[in-house]
This record gives structure tokens, C-alpha cells and sequence, in this order.
DNA sequence: TAAATAGTGTCTGTAAGACACTATTTT
DNA sequence: AAAATAGTGTCTTACAGACACTATTTA
């Protein structure tokens, strides 16, 4: 019995709600595209064959990372080659770019959630990882403040509730959203500086606050 | 590499939160308590490998029981037998009496889930399974009807309370939680039936409802 | 009638949700 | 000055949390 992991990444890139996908470049699937992952080697913790797979396969390193273990995949056909598990992981990251493609793959690509999870484009089962990624990251938006961990620092307050709009397909209101943010103990923590990129009146900058849970939660109602 | 599933069986029985253990028949830790579980077979799903080993090394049905995958673990020296995954399930189960010792085992025991937590009896590192398994269930009393999956039918809203109490270690308000629990749509279905096992005026009997998920949550706080 | 448990109503405080105007910059 | 975006205050409503008394049974 083999063990893989496969990773749901994601990010928000210009209001667009992402998840890293790659080509494969042997079989099964060659040509389809797939969730990043591989085997597990004899001696690596879960964990750690995650990480690797983020840096071999995406380029992607753990320090701007959030990284947690979404569920365990076992049917047993649900890979051609024989029976293997796969545990699957999530990862929230700030846009890291272009991604670059690792030996496994002739291409990395990020691309909508939606029509990933509305075409029947990806390989194996990785749909319904990816279903379940993007509902934990849905979910997790509002008790946590992983939200932050979706966007690069110092970031505004209006680019934070975009990020908050593009994974939820909705967006908050900006004065509750405003109201619950700053108000939150810990969430962002405010720099002194400012920026125009959105043109108009100055934004204040922030930082990602250490508080990790959000006490009571922010409701997508 | 070989693939286990691992079980968090709970319940409650007259106020006291309990874990299901057996016996360890066999080396590794053998006479060592652990939690139930065994290896998935070549062509069996994990979900079914899950409800095999409820049923093999703890008599318990699959009727009555809340299963759902907790997460997996995979620390390359967490037995010694090897590379061994573990995918770990949690169960809620309505209070089946005295568990029978499946072939692995030479006895099968409800154990407090503090003493269990406490002391370093178990094998493996099913106390770290064991930790995960409560802690989800103490938050999945939270916002969803679970609780009652930890009480057989029918029961009193007292009753139930005194779930709750037991899980978190706190009895929640009674006035506050029969406004909760008979106001939530769908969470407790009302009979024309009362007991008086409790002593005192007749309590009226419920049924688990329809709802799984409380909204809003009822906080521990 | 005393003891035991069941069942309910009120008040207060917190925070979500809906909503509109003022402030500060660039062009 | 017009256009663009940032930033904030008020009102209403829902509901949690604290709290005490009445109701119905058995012994």
C-alpha cells in the first residue's frame, strides 16, 4: 500500500480566488492537470513530504506558509496504478507569483477555483480534494484570521476584505468589516504607513496581528 | 508502507466521559492499552476498514454511530513494527453497554477520558489520537446536534444537559440550555412520552431531530 | 407535606447587520 | 472642483448569559 500526499494550495491573485494545479508529465493522467503531490518517502513525517512537495513541485517555500492537514483519501480505485492513500493538505499563501513547474510536471499553472471545481478538468480525485480544501479555507475565514495568510504584506484593510470577497464570492460590508477587523484583539496589527495604490485617499497599512482564532467568528451569512 | 485506521470511540455513562480501549493480545505493547484499530485490508475503503474494527474488536453497530475521519498520522518511528499511517476515526456512540474483546484483544474497557488523557497508559501515540479526538468532539458539541448521538433515545433534556456537562466538564445552564436545545429547529424531536427515572416531576422524552448543525452555536465559553 | 426534579420568563449586555456621510488624496 | 477611495457612527435586532420561581411527581 503506497502513501502520497497532495496539496490544495491556495491564493487570491487581483480578486481572483486560486488553486495551484500542475501538468503531469507521466502516467497516469499525463497531460491532465492535477493537485501538486507524491509519494511519501520511507522516512519523511506527512508534514514534511508536503513541504517538500510545495518547494519541488511549486516553488513555493514554508516560511510564508500556512500549512495544516485537510482529510485522508483512500478509496481504493482511486488510483489506477494500485492502492494508495493519500493524505491531503492545505495551504494558504500569499501570491508567490508565477509559479515554477517541478520534474513531476510540464507546467504549473494557478487557476480559478470555480471552474476547476465546475469543469471536470482534474485528475484522480483531486476535485473533491480540492471541494474540501476550498470549503476548510471557506470555513476557517470565518473563526480564524488565516485570511491574512492569503495576501502579502503590509496589506490595507479594503485589500484584506477583497481577499475576504473573492473566497467567499461575496463581499463583507466595508464598515462592519472595517468595525470587526480593527476591533478584533490581535488580528492585524497597524503600521504608520500609508499607501495610494488604490488611488484615493490614503490607506493604512498593516501587519499580520498574532492572534489566530477570531473571538466570536466573522459569519459569510 | 502499510495503512491503519485508528478509533476514538466515545461516550457517556452516568455522567462520565468515556473512551473506548482494549487490551493489546499482541507485540508491539502487548498487554498495553490502546485504542481499537488494525490494518486496512488491499481493497477495502478506509471509511469501511473504520466500521469493520467498531465492529470486530468492540462489538459495536454502525446503526447508532456518528463516524467521521479525524486525521492522520505519520511519524516514520510511531511503531515500531515500521512505516505505519494511521487514519483516525472518530466515533460518537450512544452507550452500548460492556464492550466485547475482539481477537486482538484480550479485553476491551471504557476508560475516563481525563485518565486516559492524565496518565501515559496508552499505547503507541494513540494519547496525542486520543487528545485530537476530544478536542473535536468537545468543539463539534459546539455547532453541531452531535451531542445527542452520545445518549440513546429516548431522553430527557436533562439528560442530554448532563452529556454536555460531562464532555466539557461544565454543566451548561439548565434553563439556558432547554431554551437552546427545544427553540434549535430540527436538533430534538419532542414525544408524547415523560419518565420519571429521574425522580421527581415526569420529564417529558425526546428523539434526536433532523438538524445536524446548530445555528448559531452554543458556546462552552 | 416534604423532597426531588422539570420547566419556564425577564432583564441586561454584546455584537451583528443595515445603512450614509465626511476625509483625504490625485487629476 | 471633480473623481476616487478611506474611514467612521447610529440604530435595530438577535441572542447569550445570569438569575428564581412555579409545577408535578414520589415517599
Amino acid at each position: 500500500m503506497h502513501v502520497t500526499v497532495d496539496l490544495v494550495v491556495l491564493t487570491v491573485r487581483v480578486g481572483e480566488f486560486l488553486a495551484l494545479t500542475i501538468r503531469r508529465k507521466l502516467d497516469p493522467f499525463a497531460g491532465r492537470w492535477a493537485l501538486p503531490g507524491g509519494f511519501v518517502l520511507e522516512r519523511e513525517d506527512l508534514v514534511d513530504a508536503a513541504v517538500r512537495e510545495l518547494s519541488e513541485e511549486a516553488g513555493i517555500g514554508s516560511m510564508r506558509t500556512h500549512l495544516e492537514q485537510l482529510r485522508s483519501y483512500g478509496q481504493p480505485d482511486r488510483d489506477p496504478r494500485g492502492r494508495v492513500v493519500s493524505v491531503a493538505y492545505l495551504a494558504l499563501v500569499p501570491d508567490p507569483g508565477e509559479p515554477t513547474a517541478g520534474s513531476d510536471a510540464d507546467a504549473a499553472a494557478w487557476k480559478p477555483v470555480d471552474s476547476l471545481l465546475r469543469s471536470r478538468t482534474l485528475a484522480f480525485d483531486h476535485a473533491a480534494i480540492l471541494r474540501d480544501g476550498v470549503e476548510r479555507a471557506r470555513a476557517k475565514l470565518e473563526y480564524t484570521s488565516l485570511g491574512a495568510m492569503l495576501i502579502p504584506e503590509p496589506f490595507t484593510i479594503n485589500e484584506l476584505r477583497a481577499v475576504y470577497g473573492a473566497v467567499w464570492g461575496r463581499e463583507p460590508d466595508a464598515r462592519n468589516f472595517h468595525r470587526k477587523v480593527s476591533s478584533a484583539e490581535g488580528f492585524v496589527e497597524p503600521t504608520d504607513e500609508t499607501t495610494t495604490r488604490g488611488g484615493g485617499r490614503p490607506a493604512r497599512l498593516y501587519l499580520r496581528g498574532p492572534a489566530r482564532l477570531l473571538h466570536p467568528p466573522m459569519l459569510r451569512s
